[in-house]
DNA sequence: CCCGGTCACTTTACGCTATAAGGAGATGGT
DNA sequence: ACCATCTCCTTATAGCGTAAAGTGACCGGG
């Protein structure tokens, strides 16, 4: 359920994502009883409590005491309701600068860590056809400023850029899944894994014969009774990677 | 649209995933037409050219000349049915070890970035609940022993994986994204971007002075024909990001 | 040879989705 | 008062996974 920027007129798109507020005319006909940031609030709050996949138009205007249609009035449709909804929860970021940029890029990155959590449904938004709006570019410009001290090239700031995005997103997402998957069968992670390990034992007889690293791969870890199995390995790897990453900037640090 | 391993009996879609055969008892009834093959490759077929939206029972029901309904024959529900695929493709991986832990990360990336632009859907499978099938568990331990020469600890090499694997996924989810968002809107990249850019001019004028260092991000960039623009972006990326962490895991090597 | 149990496969039905189409009623300008 | 205009409603469509029930083919035992 990856979705796309709106497909309507673009122009009316980013007109409103960058609020363009045109003195609204005196027109005859009722006047509107809702906003589009009223909208656009219902819709977040929909998809923060069930997900981008129990996020319906229905939905959306029962939470309003309207019928889906009448949210037409406000949005051309609910790919330019998305990106509304997307732009609106970037308005949380706003880690500002530090003097280190390790410090300042790790910042970065934990406020983006906690933002996806908060907003899973964020992760479902298609980074191919960006949204364009003012507080996501913020956000970025921001990031931008507390590397730019460490003097690298363009190229490799985006490459950077990327590989910084693709880390804390894909670990958050694994955080999401997991808890949703928690959510939807009632089973938490360890047991899960607990019954699947059993299974795996059953149906693949010398396992750690056949797969010898893979067994070594989960050995040593340190005992964690507060947060499910997933979340934590998904956590570790996040600070893991972030400090590899660290490192390979360093590198090339000038 | 991201989905879980199924949910149904464990043990019948793990029997399965092994292939425990068990002699198939002679019955009366009708003798069945297909086989749980036949039933996995259209679906992965499916799969292949109309990506995940795609996959409907009916879908892959008509293309075996049956009723959606008839596929339930062979496979307990749809969830179990994407298990089988997705580890049905995990037989296509064969990267083998080499000697330098760093050409052979390299070969297990690059890998994995063909498959997984073969098979846009495979990145639509959940990892919270891995579907530990014999295929992507040998890709795994070929993995390890590539990366076992760099005499790294289980804890820190459990965060390699990951992150190597966020790299890969993200940037390979980056051109699948923009090849479908191409083929759906009739839009390339760079026409799109072109569009975009302007309308960005028209609504946020000033924009060089508000975001300096994000006009500066796109700058030096090399001239490419050839390839789309986020194609293009998400490829640079995925080297850049790919040495940073060989780097970083030079860093830690014994 | 035929009968009865069993299974492959079909048709139908349900509640869900986004949104096109058309209608009702309120509002303001003339 | 009239009319153009706009908000919001109801209705309808095609598609989804799969539950339920029906049809007919097949096999072993009498």
């Amino acid at each position: 359920m990856v979705v796309f920027a709106a497909q309507g007129d673009p122009r009316r798109t980013m007109a409103l994502l960058w609020r363009e507020q045109g003195a609204a005319p005196v027109r005859p006909g009722p006047r509107p009883t809702l906003t589009v940031e009223a909208v656009i609030e219902a819709a977040v709050a929909v998809a923060d409590e069930e997900g981008m996949a129990g996020l319906s138009m229905r939905a959306v205007g029962e939470r309003l005491g309207r019928t889906a249609m009448a949210l037409y009035t406000y949005v051309a449709d609910k790919a330019e309701l998305l990106d509304l909804m997307y732009d609106h929860v970037h308005a949380e970021l706003t880690a500002d600068v530090v003097d280190d940029w390790r410090a300042g890029i790790t910042a970065w990155a934990e406020e983006r860590w906690e933002f996806y959590l908060r907003h899973p449904w964020v992760l479902h938004v298609s980074m191919a056809r960006p949204v364009l709006g003012p507080n996501e570019l913020d956000s970025t410009e921001r990031l931008l400023r507390v590397l730019k001290p460490a003097g690298l090239s363009a190229p490799v700031a985006r490459g950077i850029v990327s590989s910084l995005t693709y880390l804390v997103q894909g670990a958050a997402t694994m955080v999401n899944d997991s808890r949703r998957a928690a959510r939807e069968t009632g089973q938490t992670d360890d047991v899960w894994w607990y019954a699947r390990s059993a299974e795996l034992g059953d149906v693949a007889p010398g396992f750690d014969g056949r797969y010898p690293l893979l067994t070594w791969l989960e050995t040593d870890k340190e005992p964690n009774e507060t947060v499910p199995y997933m979340e934590h390995e998904a956590r570790v790897s996040f600070e893991a990677g972030l400090g590899v990453l660290l490192d390979g900037i360093a590198v090339r640090a000038g």
